[in-house]
DNA sequence: CTGAAAGCGCTTACAG
DNA sequence: CTGAAAGCGCTTACAG
């Protein structure tokens, strides 16, 4: 069966394609019983103008495109994607514009992917998420000319508008909390150093735990898996440096924080608070629920989309801060345990030293010792031992 | 600056457009030398063709569709999603195709939105997931003559090809796996009843308790949900007919019911074995880790991918079936308490008496009173005195 | 082996 | 208010 165009409609309605075209877009130029007819019959007939023939002429994709740099197994579990995804949905759809979706091994096959795309004309903008302290995209793409809408702050020097929301006063927020019961050795598990906001959130936790006078304030560097997550809490619980709350960058880690403390016997949140990182339903899924910096991720894919959109249309696409996180309490964290709380405070120079860095795992090897899978568990005597007194 | 066309690269080259076209697309009729120097301009040039251009005049829109049919909360939460879509993304990018993606509402909304890629010609294909038993997307898209393909099995009367894998044979496996433990009470927390995997897991499964001689065999629909999840894991640990074990139809489900076991002081797996459903991450990233039934989902996206491809090109896209998930054990199951084995066995009518329905609960009603969010943790020695002793 | 030309299905000045 | 025509950037028979 031949597809129907724009001439079948026109000659069905008894005018030229420009008519059509004009009824359809609502253009001046027609009356109003004429564009009526058109648009009765074109919808009879579900006819849609083919979105080549006028992306063709019109120079407009309708479509924008976002190139994830994530291995698959972490996107999977990692519930940030999806949820800021149907975030954009809704937004893009009203304006009936498409989104590409691609999921880069990394940036350099992200940004050959960007590249395909704008040399194509399959897309009008791109959306960049991830993004790294020294990010080879952004110069690409603003060679390339790409409308393009960071996920993350905005850069000095760097001409995109950027979407973002605090996240050293999210950082800043947790520690507060975890000082108000009275922690003074808190620890941070962050996430990528490579990433920007990783940067961020770290110096917002040193500033605070010196502000605080924290006794000890570690900062151990991951990359985001659950396995670097369990096997940075154990690195903590059982060093030198024992914190009696850790704040975690994501939530996959934080949980499996949780899932390293009970492996040794440490109470949560009796002997150790953990705040997780981004509030999905990861944080309600398990006992107890985890207290964490939340913010409304689906919001926030709807104005990276609205941005984005105005970048692509008429360029008025601009910078825009999003609602800082805010703290959700559940109950992972707890009054420090105060027996320890007449030591030194923290200097700079002792922070800077407590900067630890795990051992790299890659984010298959599963063999970790301690990881829930393991087959012999702690017996409940040996975990009740080892519980401080006090 | 202007955007680079043929014509400009035809200029460079001294050719004819006809002659960059034919260079480009690998056709015969360019010598070796002037091919060789088209291809070195348009590189150096960064130049490609017009997606627009090039779909307008071969009709192919080097795009294919997917229209999720999940809201934004179960989405983030289920691994599958993203696993599969990564999977996809290799077999796609091979042949430089794009994928567009479309988080819907309903499956209404998901057919509009194909239906108008469909029209405006903005994919050659659409992927349909979560088929219902009476799928409303199904005789729209034969209608509407689109390349589909299903992901599920191949439904009698319907035209397009299916990938699936068997998904009675899976269920087997995890009874088996049960009934060699000497588990004789065992539950299945089933998925969404309108879905078609629903039904066939649901009819293996009871095949099985029947063919096992269990005693009680109940089956429980829910929407896949955390909160269902746990919910009937509660009806059923408190309920007449306490399962020493239970088979979850997803990795979510199976995690609220490890966590509401342990709000009732069930040991798993001492009493209570748990077989989850997908096999994601979230399976290891709990204590005990979970049994479960196991496939490879980048696999199966690949799969679909490549079926797809096949129907859009010469249509010789074909049915397939992909390999049966396999049980992976972990720590979840366990033999089971023998005291209660000398009873009756299960008959037919007694199963369909068993067929329960949890109490509908929306997915956001998060009110639910043993939700691990509730303040009262179970002390130590509740759990301790709750254990079995062998 | 190469060039000139038609045409894919729209949009949009330009006449009337 | 409407029609005729050019043109977006390619591909592809058709001549040469």
């Amino acid at each position: 069966m031949k597809r129907l165009t724009i001439s079948d409609i026109a000659t069905m309605a008894g005018v030229s394609n420009g008519t059509v075209s004009y009824a359809l877009n609502d253009r001046p130029g027609v009356s109003a019983q004429t564009r009526e007819r058109i648009l009765r019959i074109a919808d009879e007939l579900g006819w849609r103008p083919s979105a080549a023939a006028r992306a063709l002429k019109v120079a407009r994709a309708q479509t924008v495109g976002l190139a994830i740099t994530r291995d698959a197994a972490t996107l999977g579990i990692e519930p940030f994607f999806m949820r800021f995804i149907a975030g954009m949905e809704g937004e893009l759809a009203a304006h009936r514009t498409g989104l590409l979706l691609q999921v880069a091994g990394d940036h350099h096959e992200a940004l050959e992917t960007m590249r395909d795309w704008w040399a194509e004309k399959r897309v009008d903008g791109v959306i960049v998420t991830d993004l790294w302290n020294h990010d080879l995209r952004l110069p690409e793409l603003e060679r390339m000319g790409v409308p393009t809408v960071l996920v993350g702050a905005p850069r000095p020097g760097c001409p995109f508008p950027a979407v973002w929301s605090d996240d050293a006063a999210a950082v800043t927020t947790a520690v507060d909390h975890l000082v108000e019961l009275g922690h003074r050795d808190i620890a941070r598990v962050a996430g990528l150093t490579a990433l920007q906001h990783t940067h961020v959130r770290t110096g917002a936790f040193r500033a605070a735990a010196v502000r605080h006078g924290l006794r000890s304030a570690p900062v151990l560097a991951t990359d985001y898996s659950w396995e670097q997550g369990a096997l940075a809490t154990h690195h903590l619980l059982t060093g030198r440096l024992r914190p009696t709350a850790i704040v975690f960058d994501n939530d996959v880690m934080a949980l499996a924080g949780l899932s390293a403390a009970r492996q040794l016997g440490v109470a949560v949140p009796g002997e150790l608070s953990i705040v997780a990182g981004d509030d999905s339903q990861l944080c309600e899924m398990v006992y107890p629920a985890l207290t964490a910096v939340s913010r409304n991720v689906q919001a926030y894919g709807a104005a990276v989309a609205r941005v984005l959109l105005d970048s692509v249309g008429d360029g008025t696409g601009d910078s825009r801060q999003e609602p800082t996180a805010r703290l959700r309490v559940r109950g992972s964290t707890a009054p420090a345990d105060r027996g320890r709380r007449d030591r030194d405070t923290l200097d700079r120079d002792t922070l800077d030293r407590q900067t630890l860095r795990v051992p790299a795992v890659s984010a298959r090897d599963r063999a970790v010792p301690w990881t829930p899978a393991a087959p012999a568990p702690v017996p409940p005597q040996e975990r009740r031992r080892s519980r401080p007194t006090g």
